[in-house]
DNA sequence: TTTACATATGAAGATTTTATCATATGTTAA
DNA sequence: TTAACATATGATAAAATCTTCATATGTAAA
């Protein structure tokens, strides 16, 4: 990560505006930060984990999570809010499935993170 | 995303278990999801776009980002605490730089995702 | 049309996070 | 040693999030 790192020095600020313009805007970065939010919950994620092999609903994630139905109702809400995930109507049951192309490749990194961690 | 899901019923929950065994456990679960809330937070992501490719002391980022000294100082603690930066001292100053390994990735993927769902 | 089942939502308290002010620490220069 | 500067920390109020209970909605079977 240190390769190349150009280093700034406070007596010149004059290159501060040229790092302004490379940077998100706000606008952008509250946005970047939504889909991180959306996957800083344990439950979450692993709603997601699971969501990865398998279309699965409500009532099979409350037996795999073992928490309150609600509970996952609402964390299920969020991540629709955020377009993660969708689901489908079938008979009375809602099967939900990953829409968002870019979530497997942020869990999967995240893992690796973890299991990096842990070595040291 | 769709293709092959293995499509739960509820009438068979024999399958569950084997589902449980292929998740990450608790505690894993907490750890991944300590990089997104590392990450979730717009200051946060903004410091770290500009350490993507500059090395910034703290009186810099406060001009970068037109923010209260302090609460920079937090937001870099906050990012220290997640082992996701480091610095250095020279003369009065820290110097900051990341230091997880994965943090390039995510913001990477984060901003394709959002210039991905401004498309539509 | 009742009844039961599956899921969703509302409300509210507990917890966590964010943002700011005031101040402490540590370093360099006078 | 004192003063000035750069950064870090503590305290705290405000905002957001998590979690649960109670209940509403919607569908299908009796």
């Amino acid at each position: 990560m240190t390769e190349n790192l150009i280093r700034s020095c406070c007596e010149d600020v004059s290159f501060i505006p040229d790092i302004k313009k490379t940077l998100p805007k706000e606008k952008e970065l509250v946005d970047i930060t939504c889909i991180y939010k959306a996957l800083s919950d344990p439950t979450r994620v692993k709603i997601l984990f699971a969501l990865l092999k398998y279309e699965i609903c409500v009532g099979e994630m409350v037996n795999l999570l073992e928490l309150p139905q609600s509970h996952v109702s609402h964390q299920l809400k969020i991540l629709r809010k955020y377009n993660i995930v969708t689901y489908k109507k079938d008979k009375k049951m809602s099967f939900y499935r990953i829409i968002n192309p870019h979530v497997k490749d942020l869990l999967q990194i995240a893992l690796k993170n973890v299991q990096c961690q842990k070595k040291k």
